[in-house]
DNA sequence: ATAAGTATTTGATAAATGTCAAATAAAATG
DNA sequence: CATTTTATTTGACATTTATCAAATACTTAT
């Protein structure tokens, strides 16, 4: 039917294994979306129903400060799972955007059709269970670099644990994201 | 049976209401822990297989960092769950410890008692997805505080969103819960 | 390949925060 | 209540990070 849906179907199986009815019940609630560079998944304002699974691309999750500077707080490659959380699970309008910082190509399920598997099949709640947790658990460990680690610090912790994030997204979205200015990124990487 | 379940209750409820099934289940596995000022309730490197509901009193969470300095990483109060996270999702050593600030009263439920009501009851697997969502949400927002504001705003954002941290906890453990210095945050409060 | 736009680096300086030492204030203990 | 311990404040100074401006490097589109 959908293409493509391989890593989908691990990335599930590796967080929860599921049986071959709840599978066969959550396919046609799936579609395939595409995002051409700089089209966003999530709109700041919007109530944001859709929850995505990066197949290939990249995203970050931003949202404009008082002075209107953009703060990036989240970036996403392929087998992440891409959503607003605050709005996905209150069913609120966004805080923030998610757009795409190259060609993207998601899998997506709606919040509805979600709510129902979970009601159907309590292995999939259990599988939301589960992922909410892992998403809490990066969650704490970003915060801790914020919390206790110098610009320098918290570059070199990107190096050794996110060498992807360096690879892939410009500085000027990374400062915002490490909680320090572009320019005492530029330097703080020439050091050393 | 056991006494002041009132708020435990009151708290599931809240969340996600329960069947007297449910509630009938989960009574058994329920025991009352009290704990003086200073007493541990989770310690840094062991697995900590349970679960704590605040019924009275205040704990903090924290770890020693390279140079042994305690980096406060959480806060709890009357009605909240305090939990090391990482070790209670994956039964794996803790991070942190977990102490009583002021003498404490806790309900707790053990790790693997939890798994088989997961197990048993479908409403209860949801109960721990929200709680886990709920959770992760407030960790958003801390973690937006410690990378867009300065000392002087992180303190003022205390004052007006979490004004019980200000008058229960001590400022040594509030300074690196909010990423500063001790001295920052009293000249801080001085200003304004 | 060139021009225009965007991203990153660099420099000079200002502002914020950290460090170390000591003073004061508050809390805990006998 | 007096004493000891612990918490908070204050001062002088060092270090880190931010700010503003400009130069350079890199991309993108023609």
């Amino acid at each position: 039917m959908l293409p493509a849906l391989e890593n989908y179907l691990q990335f599930i199986q590796q967080i929860h294994p599921l049986s071959p009815e709840s599978i066969e019940a959550i396919l046609p609630f799936l579609a395939q979306r595409n995002f051409y560079k700089k089209e966003f998944l999530v709109r700041q304002g919007n109530i944001s129903d859709e929850l995505h699974f990066i197949l290939s691309g990249c995203v970050r999750e931003y949202f404009e400060d008082a002075n209107t500077d953009e703060i990036n707080t989240w970036f996403g490659f392929e087998n992440a799972v891409a959503v607003s959380t605050h709005s996905f699970f209150s069913q609120k309008p966004s805080l923030t955007n998610i757009q795409a910082l190259e060609d993207t190509e998601t899998i997506v399920i709606k919040h509805g059709d979600l709510q129902k598997l979970f009601n159907q099949f309590h292995e999939i709640e259990r599988l939301g269970r589960l992922l909410a947790e892992q998403y809490l658990i990066q969650m704490e460990e970003i915060k801790i670099i914020l919390q206790t680690l110098s610009a320098k610090q918290r570059y070199e912790y990107l190096l050794q644990h996110k060498p992807e994030f360096i690879k892939r997204i410009p500085l000027k979205y990374l400062a915002s994201f490490l909680g320090i200015k572009l320019e005492t990124l530029s330097r703080v990487r020439g050091q050393k």
